[in-house]
DNA sequence: CTGAAAAAAGGACATTTGTCCCGCTCAAAA
DNA sequence: TTTTGAGCGGGACAAATGTCCTTTTTTCAG
C-alpha cells in the first residue's frame, strides 16, 4: 500500500556512491512539492528516504491519490518516455530525499546497463500490475473492506497518513471516511 | 478509452513476416477467452486485429475492466517480469487475431534489439500513464460525465460495446448506468 | 505562550447508486 | 419453427455517499 522497490534503491545507492558527480540529491521538507502536475523536469527521481503521495487534482478541485510510494520508487519516469508535462503532482507526505538521474544519464545507462534496463522495466509493470487489482477491489467493495485491507497492509496507514490523504486514496469524502471508520470501530466493540 | 499502439503493431507485423517460424498466430471469436486470471501462458501477445476487454474478476462476483485494447497491444507482457499467473482476465469482444511471442523470443528481442526494448519500455509507461488520469476521473466526476467522456474518445462505444461491459468499464451497476444514459437523453431534447 | 489555521469528528439532509424485481426483444440452438 | 437464454430497460425501495455546516482538537509560526 506503501510500494517500495529495494532492487533499485540499492542500484540508486551504488549509483550515487559510484558517480556521486553525475546525480544530485535533493531534501524536501514534509508538504513539500517534489514534482507539479504538468511541468517538466530534465531528471528521473528515486526516492531514497521518506514517504511521498502521487496524486492528480481535477478541475473541480478534487484530488485522487494514485499511490503512496516510498524507497526505491522512481517518480518522473512516465516523461522521460513522453516529453509533457508531468502526469501527477508529487508531494513529500514525510520529509523526503531524492536521487535525480539527469535525462541524459538515465537514457545512456538505459541502453548500456542490461540490468539497470531490466531494473526500469519491472518498475514500470510493477506500476502497471498494482494499478489493476487496486481499483478492482477499490471499485467491487465496501468502503468499509477497503479500509480494513488497507490496515492488512499496512497496520499504522491511520497514524503515518493524513485522514484527508487516506480518503483522497480512496475515492470517498472524508465525511464517508469518517462515516465508515466508526462503523467498523463500533463493530470491533462488539 | 479503446487503447492502440500503432508502432508496436508494425513490429508485430514486420516480425511474422521475417520470422514468421517463430512466431504463431491464433484467432478467437466473440467472447473467447484469450488468456485467463491466474493462469500461465509461455507467450506475450500483440492484438493484431480485433478489440479486447481485460478485466479482474473479484471473489464476490463483481468484474472490473481494466481497458479495452485493440492493434498493436500487448498481453500478458506483466507475466514475463514476474512469473506467476495472470493479474487479468483477458477476452475477445469482437473476433480478434493474436500474435504470439514465446517468452525467449521475448527475451532474446528485449535483450539484442534496442528498438524492440525501447517499444516495450513505452508500452508500459503508456499503461501506467492510462490508468492515472482515468482513475482520477472516474472517482471525481459524476457517472453522466464519464459517460459524455466516453463518448468524445470513443463516439461508437454504445454501438460497438455491450452495455454490461460499459458499466463493468465505468465501475457501476448495469441499472445505474442506464439510468444515467435516460438522465442524458433527456437533457438531451431540452 | 498565544492566536490563527489546519485537521478531525460528526449532525442533518440531499443525491446517487445498488439491489431485486419484472417484462420485453432478439438471436442462436434444438 | 419453436424455444431458450442473454441483453436491455426501468419501477420501487434500501443503502451508501456527498454536501454543507458546526464544534473541537492539534499544530505551528510569531
Amino acid at each position: 500500500m506503501i510500494r517500495t522497490n529495494p532492487k533499485l534503491l540499492d542500484y540508486a545507492k551504488n549509483l550515487l556512491e559510484k558517480q556521486p558527480t553525475k546525480v544530485s540529491v535533493t531534501d524536501y521538507k514534509r508538504k513539500g512539492e517534489i514534482m507539479g502536475q504538468g511541468h517538466r523536469y530534465p531528471y528521473v527521481g528515486i526516492i531514497i528516504k521518506g514517504i511521498v503521495k502521487c496524486y492528480i487534482n481535477e478541475a473541480n478541485g478534487k484530488a485522487f491519490i494514485q499511490e503512496f510510494m516510498t524507497e526505491g520508487m522512481e517518480v518522473g519516469e512516465l516523461e522521460f518516455f513522453e516529453k509533457g508535462g508531468a502526469t501527477c503532482s508529487v508531494s513529500a507526505v514525510t520529509s523526503v530525499t531524492i536521487l535525480e538521474i539527469p535525462h541524459q544519464l538515465f537514457k545512456t545507462l538505459l541502453d548500456e546497463d542490461l540490468t539497470f534496463n531490466r531494473l526500469i522495466l519491472e518498475s514500470l509493470a510493477d506500476k502497471v500490475r498494482y494499478k489493476a487489482p487496486r481499483h478492482a477491489f477499490q471499485t467491487s467493495y465496501s468502503l468499509e473492506r477497503n479500509i480494513e485491507k488497507m490496515g492488512e497492509l499496512y497496520p499504522d496507514f491511520l497514524k503515518v497518513l493524513p485522514k484527508g490523504d487516506i480518503a483522497n486514496y480512496l475515492g470517498v469524502s472524508a465525511r464517508s471516511l469518517n462515516r465508515a471508520l466508526k462503523t467498523l470501530r463500533e463493530e470491533s466493540n462488539t
